[in-house]
DNA sequence: CTTGTTTTTGGAAGCGCTCCCAATTTTTAT
DNA sequence: ATAAAAATTGGGAGCGCTTCCAAAAACAAG
């Protein structure tokens, strides 16, 4: 069916190659005459100019790729990344870009995924997903020269683009939220402590609990991993030492930190107060009606693709640095609802 | 870095471009000291045959398509599809493909993808999510020769490849589980019925009564659409006909209606036994140990990418099925742990 | 040391497209 | 009307690779 080539339309209209060439990249200097011929005949035979000549001639394959490194293991358990997916792919809609995946799966080291990303032409640019032990394959990607977005702060190397949130303010903010409720023993449940997210969180939620004059107890701070088991544990974990709120690094967390309490006989927020993050839609179902850091997941997603798009048009020096705004979301389980009352 | 050619590497190591192809390709006729000799160059210097390049020479872009129409709205709630693009990915890593993600968000037209998916060149086969209002693209598809495997039975079309679990099998199966306990009021709590997964295990549902010589209680079956939520409310929905047994056809919908029984001061399977559908790993947390259906998702993926390697290798016709089985989970949400102590 | 056979190598064509440049046509001004 | 300027068009080169074919080199046998 599409097996016909430019130089075939240009035949059957009785003009030139590049005349068609520059119908379909709309150039300006054609006649009107010509231009509507040439679009009709275009139509009629559902011609579609091949992606890889085109690729070839022009250095740009209009494909972006998205690598989340191996140990992005809540891949298929926490909410947030399908939805980061689908902001990207809706970025990548938007800018006709073609969206490719790369999942580094158990059997691929490392060491194999480098070739398929800088093989030359394949891709204009790759968003990463921030990751520990992704980091020196960050690095060889940055020097190859090929357009780079980190998503999320990377851990070393500050001189790469990246696009974040301000996680350790909106830590601060959900803290603050907390301390202005009146509680007095407030712990958190973090994310693993080998991301910059978990990290910058855990932060957040000291220099809030410093600025506020509470000395930070170490046994209210569980490490957890954004999964739901993990908040369930982890609520298991610090309940013996008595919090009164605790603050969950992540929604699917929280989730698992309520359960725990429920099946304790504990009520949120009368007895234990829990503030989460990530504000997906599950934090706010039938039964749940989480009080949150609202992070803009899919925004977040779409933008990072304009900012790559970015570096591949106007180049990748110098780096820059997108931090993206959170909101905090008050809903019922901190108990704001009742005070106001 | 890599802007370099094979004409480059031909000239460092004094010898043709046409060599330096062969030893890339593993061509046999090459010299062992000549090929020894370039191929340490390649290494080297780092060099990437231009992927573009590459694809215009040989026709094969080495990329499949995986097409998720907007209709999946349960993508980003449901781990079955993470899970299953996780196996997907690993099939398109194993065979050297790389994966072109195709999401099909609002802003998108369904005419405006069929120019993306068949633009020659830019790929080898597609994978494409069966979906009732795709089945048009289906045929489009189909019709263009483009080499395609729709994922789950499409609604028609027959005549094209497609692969699936044996989803009335599998219901009839879980049925039968519950009839064997001696459960007398099964009900069911389906897919959507816009899809053939919902329909196919709605049918093994009345199949499996129907040989038992149940008659189909209407009352006793409620349409879901795999999420959580409606899971929830469909127990509620389905409660006042006094189900002892209901047939949840996602383990996410079964979560949902556990939580309903629950609130309704319900025990499982005391007081309502509940078998559920997929069995990803949150069938079996901590506080939740659900007899389901096991399908093997992450496998299924693998497969789906094998089978269109299969097609794209051997040709399109005449079009193949491939079903693959299911096997049940006992555990503990039906009861059969306590009638066997 | 020929001749014939096999293996290895280089050159050239061409995949389908874009883009430059020169040739042609059209428009405008005189 | 003609000359000059502007708009439109066609031809050719070339993007980096594979692959065919013919030339060259290596080897075997007489």
């Amino acid at each position: 069916m599409s097996n016909l080539t430019l130089e075939d339309i240009a035949k059957r209209c009785g003009v030139s190659r590049s005349t068609v060439s520059r119908v379909i990249n709309n150039h300006p200097n054609v006649s009107d005459k010509v231009r509507k011929r040439v679009q009709k005949e275009i139509k009629n035979t559902g011609f579609r100019p091949h992606a890889a000549a085109r690729a070839l001639v022009s250095q740009r394959s209009w494909t972006v790729g998205l690598v989340l490194p191996r140990s992005v293991n809540s891949f298929f358990t926490d909410p947030y990344y399908p939805r980061l997916i689908q902001g990207i792919a809706q970025g990548c809609n938007q800018l006709k870009y073609t969206l490719g995946l790369y999942l580094i799966t158990d059997s691929e080291d490392e060491e194999e995924i480098f070739p398929r990303l800088s093989r030359s032409g394949s891709l204009d640019g790759i968003l990463f997903q921030s990751d520990q032990i992704g980091d020196q394959l960050i690095d060889r990607l940055a020097q190859s020269g090929i357009p780079l977005v980190i998503i999320g702060r990377p851990f070393h190397n500050d001189n790469i683009s990246y696009i974040d949130i301000d996680n350790i303010s909106a830590a601060i903010m959900a803290v603050n939220h907390l301390v202005s409720l009146g509680y007095q023993r407030i712990g958190t449940i973090t994310g693993p402590l080998n991301t910059t997210v978990g990290i910058d969180r855990k932060n957040g939620y000291r220099q809030a609990l410093q600025e506020h004059g509470f000395s930070v107890d170490e046994d209210l701070v569980v490490e957890g991993d954004f999964t739901e088991d993990k908040g369930y544990a982890g609520m298991l974990k610090i309940l013996p030492a008595q919090p009164d709120a605790v603050f969950v690094a992540s929604d699917q967390m929280a989730i698992g930190a309520i359960r725990a309490l429920r099946e304790k006989g504990l009520r949120v927020p009368e007895d234990v107060a829990i503030i989460g993050f990530d504000d997906l839609p599950l934090s706010n179902s039938a039964d749940l009606h989480l009080t949150t850091v609202h992070q803009p997941v899919y925004q977040f997603g779409v933008k990072a693709v304009e900012f790559l798009n970015d570096l591949i048009i106007t180049g990748t020096t110098p780096p820059r640095h997108i931090i993206m705004g959170t909101e905090l979301v008050v809903r019922e389980s901190c108990g704001a609802h009742i005070q106001q009352l």
